[in-house]
RNA sequence: GGCGGAGUAGCUCAGUUGGUUAGAGCAGCGGAAUCAUAAUCCGCGUGUCGGGGGUUCAAGUCCCUCCUCCGCUACCA
């Protein structure tokens, strides 16, 4: 039967410019895509973008817009990142959409109903910034814990009885020992519920932009159960209500940042189980990029703009680079240098050197024609069974969501192709006149390099596509390790896809966002 | 304070249930080769495996302790 999956990355929060961390988990959420599509399953992805709640409400004040064109405006800014990045998503969805509206208005009547709503009333100190309540003791300075401007308030509000789901959710982190992906944010996870949970105040009334309670209008819903519900209004709730029976939703994976993991492993799982709904299949959660050794911020002026480097070097370079650079789940340093030297490194001397020295030899030794010969030796069967035997693990490492890991095993690949080529010396055989050796190695070349570079599809598709193109050989958008090529292939014009980036040429690049 | 993670070659890191002379990539040095974007290939690392103590025939790998860094979380006086 055909595997389902639904992949989503959080919705981007409106009130700030997009930066090199929304378009880190989106990128991951677009290769993962990418690659279940490769083995041909059903994928429906998902993005998108935040923009209730009180700090939006007031952001559109300070500029002196309406908050409609607020949101309209910097929701563009998002969307339009999405063609940089080379994204291919199904779906783009807006928190101020009707079919949301509508999501989120059948979400609470379903979790009322179910008796998980009561009406309470909520005082302390409001931190508008964050979105958040605070304890006096929790204040630092006068001032959130998170560093935002506070005021007293009391306001009469609902809660979700968020305290009775302790044990259903232990029991279900039991159960579902890949829920959390990394481990150790499982972990996490699971203390902070076993110190117990109390109730969560859902609704707000002191301002207006979000979605109304049904029935109860003063009370404007919280804005993380509005966002959370973005990825069932996506996939077509309410229309489509019964989630469980959905084979994407069974399949649902949220990608999501570190930051943000208690709300989608802790409340939304209880958010669902309320309305009698699943939770999702997997949460899997990234970490956060530093800037040349420094944490991102917009005061020191070191908040890297991805469309730059999109727009100097081309997505596939970006896209490498930051799949490359650290293992998923970790905190990593965004640089450069690293870049540069990542890229000159393996898809320019490597991969792309690889690609065009064998179909320039081939082009210009072979007359471009490659036939399948017989002339084996062990030296063949050993370079074969490398390249299968690390493309295999990378296959394992994309399931786990090891990017890195994957990458460096396709890299491995790459590597032996050069071993080989270099040992066979198919240059020789030519001087020699040992055709039918030369076409051997040849055509073994070729077809573990056709192999290897469909699998990096997913994660630098205009170059590969560009070099397939190159090769001749008619193919399908699948990742079969063992695919063989037609006997005879009569290769296109070869040209060089990577060319070597030199930091001299950069003069004062500037990699920052100016704002 | 509690829980958890980490501290291994210049840099980034692997090191399975303890077992032969501790590994990889990058950078660096030397060489080969010339099909190729001077790309590639081969060779080269005496690191107190954070400090100290212990268990063991044997510990980077287990136990104790201390130091440093990070994450989650709590909070007394």
């Amino acid at each position: 039967m055909k595997s389902s999956v639904y992949v989503t990355s959080p919705i981007y929060y409106v009130n700030a410019k997009p930066h090199i961390g929304h378009a880190y988990t989106t990128i991951a959420c677009d290769i993962f895509a990418r690659f279940r599509r490769m083995l041909l399953h059903d994928v429906k992805f998902t993005t998108g973008t935040d923009e209730h709640g009180k700090k939006i409400e007031q952001s559109a004040q300070n500029a002196g817009i309406d908050t409609q064109s607020f949101v309209d405006q910097n929701s563009q800014l998002f969307r339009d990142l999405l063609p940089f990045l080379n994204i291919q998503n199904d779906d783009f969805i807006r928190t101020t959409e009707l079919r949301h509206k509508k999501a989120v208005e059948y979400f609470w009547e379903e979790i009322k109903r179910n008796g998980y709503l009561y009406l309470g009333e909520y005082s302390g100190w409001y931190d508008i910034r964050n979105e958040a309540y605070f304890s006096e003791d929790e204040l630092v300075d006068g001032k959130s814990p998170l560093g935002g401007e506070v005021q007293y308030m009391t306001e009469p509000c609902y809660f979700f009885r968020l305290s009775t789901f302790n044990d259903q959710l232990i029991r279900f982190y039991e159960n579902n020992p890949d829920f959390i992906m990394p481990l150790h944010r499982r972990n996490e996870v699971i203390s902070f519920v076993q110190q117990g949970l109390r109730d969560l105040a859902v609704t707000r009334t002191t301002f207006k932009w979000g979605i109304k309670v049904p029935k109860d209008p003063k009370h404007v819903v919280y804005v993380w159960l509005d966002a959370l519900v973005n990825y069932l209004t996506s996939n077509g709730y309410p229309d489509n209500a019964h989630q469980n029976k959905d084979e994407f939703w069974q399949n649902s994976v949220h990608f999501v940042g570190k930051e943000i993991i208690k709300f989608h492993a802790v409340y939304w799982p209880a958010f669902l189980m309320a309305a009698g709904i699943q939770p999702p299949r997997q949460i899997v959660a990234h970490g956060w990029w530093l800037s040349e050794g420094e944490k991102m911020s917009k005061s020191v002026g070191n908040v890297q703009d991805p469309i730059k480097y999109c727009k100097l070097f081309g997505s596939d370079a970006l896209r490498y680079y930051i799949m490359r650079e650290i293992p998923f789940g970790d905190d990593g340093n965004f640089s450069l240098e690293n870049f540069i030297g990542r890229h000159n490194s393996f898809l320019v001397n490597s991969f792309g050197n690889l690609c065009y020295r064998l179909l320039s030899f081939i082009k210009t030794h072979s007359d471009g024609v490659v036939t399948k010969q017989r002339d084996f030796k062990e030296d063949d069967a050993i370079f074969a069974g490398n390249v299968d035997e690390a493309l295999t693990e990378a296959m394992k490492a994309m399931h786990q969501y090891a990017f890195s890991k994957c990458l460096e095993r396709l890299e491995d690949a790459v590597s032996f192709a050069n071993q080989y080529i270099d040992k066979q010396k198919p240059w020789a055989l030519k001087k020699e006149g040992n055709t039918i050796r030369m076409h051997t190695v040849l055509f073994l070349l070729l077809e573990k390099t056709y192999i290897t570079t469909k699998f990096l599809m997913p994660f630098i598709p205009i170059s590969t596509a560009k070099i397939l193109k190159q090769m001749n050989i008619p193919y399908e958008p699948v990742i079969l390790i063992k695919e063989r090529i037609p006997v005879t292939v009569n290769i296109g014009e070869p040209e060089i896809v990577f060319t070597k980036i030199d930091p001299a040429d950069l003069g004062t690049f500037d990699v920052f966002a100016n704002d």
